[in-house]
Order: C-alpha cells, then sequence, then structure tokens
DNA sequence: CGCCTTCGCTTAACAGCGTTAAGTTGATCT
DNA sequence: AGATCAACTTAACGCTGTTAAGCGAAGGCG
C-alpha cells in the first residue's frame, strides 16, 4: 500500500500552518504575528514551518493566493443582478463590505506592497485556472458586458481603463477607512453611505456623454 | 550670554535626523530603514537618535506632521481656479501627480496604518495651526464652495461626506498603483489618465440630480 | 530481514532589529 | 570652583526571521 500512515491526516501540517497563520494575522496582523507564534498554535518548533514554506513570505503569498478567492465569493450574491450597471453597483458595495468586514485580511491582500513582488505567475496561474474566482475579471467582464450595451459614454470605452478605475474607487474608500479610522480630526461618514453614493455618481458621470452638463 | 556655543547651529541635530530619515525612507522603505543606518548617516551612533525621538514611531511621526504640508503646497496652482467644479478636479490630479511622483513618501504618509495610532492630537493641532496647509481642508471648502454654488445634486449636500468620497476616489487610484503595479497580470492603464477619466465622470455625476439618465 | 534513504521534526545558534542602561564629555549656571 | 545638565558614547538585552546540524521513525529494496 502507498497510502500514508495513519498517525494524522495526509500532509494537514501544511494546511494546518496556513490556517493558524490566517487567524493570527486577521487578529493582530501581518508584521505583529511571529512564525514562532504560529508554530507554537500548532504545537511545533519554528524551524518545522520551513520546512512547507521557504520564508514568511512565501507563506504569506500562500495565503493571499488561497484568500484572493474569498473576494470572488462576496460577489456572487452581485453577479446574479441581470442590469450591467446595476451589477456594477452591487459588485462595488460587495467590494466594500467585504473590506468593511476583513479589514486585517484586507490589508493583507491589498495593502501590502512587496508582498507580491515575486508571486507574479502564482497569482496569474491562479487567477487562469479558475477565472469564476477572478475578482478582477468579474469586474473587467462586467465592464465589456456595459459597453457592450452602450451604456457608457464615449470616453469610457476601455474596459481595462474603466474597471481600474472603478476598482480605484472602492479601494481608496475602503483603505482610507482602515488607515485613517482611528483619526477623530475628520468628521467620518458611514463608509457604507459614501461608497454608495460615490459609485452611483461615477456610473452616472459615465453614462453621460463628454459633455458639459448644464452650469 | 545665553546664546548657544557655535560649535554647529542650534539644535540642528534633531533636523539632521529628519532629513536623513526622510531620504532613507523615501529611497528604500519604512521598515527596511534601520535606526543604525539613521545614525550612521550623521557620523553619531543609533542611540543618539533617542535623546531626541521617544522611538522609530515618534519619529516617523515627526515626519508625517512635517511632509503632510507638502501635499498642500502641491495644491497650490490647482487652487488659483476659479470655478469650484474645476478646481476640484484639478485638486484631484494635483493629488494623484504628487502621490506619483512620490510613491514612498506617499506609502508612508497614507498607506501605514497603526502609525498615527497615537499622534492624533499632533496632527489635529498641526491642521489647525496652518488651515492653509491642511489638505483635506482645502478639499472640504472647495467641496462646500461648489454645493454653495448650488452645482451639486440633493444627494451630495454634506461636504465632508463628498470630499471623503473624493479622496478616496483619488486616493484608490494611486494606491493601486503603488501596491499592483509590479503586477503585469493587469494589462495597466496610464494612472493620470484613468484618474482624469474618473473625475471627471463622479463630478459630472454628482452635478445631476439623483435621477436615471436615459437608457 | 537489514540496510539506507528520506521526511518531518527537534534543539541550538546566528545576525540583525529596536531599544535600554550606564558611563563620559564638555559647556553652562550659581 | 563645583554642580548640573544635555548630548553623546559603548555595551547589552530581548526579540525577530532564519539557518545548521542532528535525530527518530517510515518506507523502499537487496
Amino acid at each position: 500500500m502507498n497510502a500514508r500512515h495513519a498517525a494524522s491526516f495526509p500532509d494537514d501540517t501544511r494546511a494546518r500552518i496556513l490556517d493558524a497563520a490566517r487567524e493570527l494575522f486577521v487578529n493582530q496582523g501581518v508584521e505583529a504575528t511571529t512564525m514562532r507564534a504560529i508554530a507554537g498554535r500548532l504545537g511545533v518548533s519554528a524551524p518545522a514551518i520551513y520546512h512547507h514554506f521557504a520564508d514568511k513570505k512565501a507563506l504569506i503569498q500562500a495565503l493571499v493566493v488561497t484568500d484572493l478567492h474569498r473576494l470572488a465569493a462576496a460577489f456572487a450574491r452581485a453577479q446574479r443582478v441581470r442590469d450591467p450597471i446595476e451589477r456594477l453597483r452591487e459588485l462595488g458595495l460587495a467590494y466594500v463590505q467585504f473590506g468593511l468586514e476583513n479589514p486585517q485580511l484586507y490589508r493583507l491582500l491589498f495593502m501590502t506592497p512587496d508582498l507580491k513582488a515575486g508571486a507574479e505567475e502564482e497569482i496569474k496561474e491562479a487567477m487562469d485556472a479558475t477565472p469564476e474566482q477572478d475578482a478582477y475579471g468579474i469586474v473587467r467582464t462586467c465592464v465589456e458586458a456595459a459597453i457592450g450595451a452602450g451604456r457608457f459614454g464615449p470616453r469610457h470605452r476601455d474596459p481595462e481603463q474603466v474597471a481600474q478605475a472603478l476598482w480605484g474607487l472602492v479601494h481608496g474608500i475602503v483603505s482610507l477607512q482602515v488607515v485613517f479610522s482611528c483619526q477623530a480630526w475628520i468628521e467620518w461618514r458611514d463608509t457604507m453611505d459614501t461608497a454608495a453614493m460615490m459609485i452611483d455618481a461615477a456610473l452616472n458621470g459615465m453614462q453621460q456623454d463628454g459633455s458639459e452638463p448644464a452650469p
């Protein structure tokens, strides 16, 4: 028999490391979480992790690739909306809600530079392998549908650019909140309200021509 | 005489520490810059810094308070535009340009959480002391002018909310670029173009009513 | 069966980090 | 002159991510 010995599950150690790391990262942040803490939670020593991941960066990257799918999953309900403009609106709101509900995970996925520096290939592969879980691809496809239906003005014919602009819009509103919410010198309004207002304004504005509105 | 001895300038050491720290932070990032490296650049030992700043966080915060004014300075040209809507557009473009030209400084100012956690009071004081250097205040004032002139639709009567939404819009576009520009699986468009397109769309959208555009 | 490789893990250790403690120097104040 | 204090030094601490070396059990193979 070439089955593994039944001391425990196949190679669940790698998966258990990822789970422990995710929990600690989400609860106390990435850089506040030490390799020793992750290992300690599993009852193993810190260097044991290095048998499964090259270093801390690789561990984080593996988590990022995995959890990018969670965002796409949060898009499920929004994707059922028929009208492409309405669908874009719902996708944007779902994005903001995802970020507000998982601020530390959001930080990990979208606000940590240098992190994805060496993982381009893996991310691309993960996206191509399961396109229904590629959040950016979902948005771009939706933009393409809106453009194809003639819903956008002449300045908004490039799906890539429009998708990037809309992503930037919602990402900015979420990440401002993540970074500055503790700053009381700004009278913060409810983030979901602000996001809804701005998404509607942007979508409305893109449905007009480039012509000036009445002053 | 109660004048200082003339061995060197009054207490320029503190200023020299800030300058060295800024240069290293901007060139290699905050966490890649060590206290020993900052001190070494001045020819002093690392603990010497602790006579001028409580810890690394305080050093960074002092730098943030100082350099927030640089952004306001970048707003100077845009503020000369008469029309409030046009002025908002130029402010947004200036913001994006500032971020793209100083990506590491931008990261330091606007993308580093926990950093400003204990510095609320100082930032607020710095803003109140020199309101013409309060970048957020400039934008909010401009939004108030646009609202006062009746340029915005009924859903956009709250200057604070509109200012936050517009800030989020430009911040998102800049920070996506800072974090994801190295990711080649996205066909990035020119950031300034994307920003201009989206700023115009949002401003246009806010100038309409909340009514639906023609499908 | 006995050897021997390989895997998964251990303990020990290293270099580097931010930071603190204790001592030294030199200018200033009384 | 003697005390004081700021500004700095060197030495060291505890922590980090990471590497080196070794150890025991599992499994293939003659």
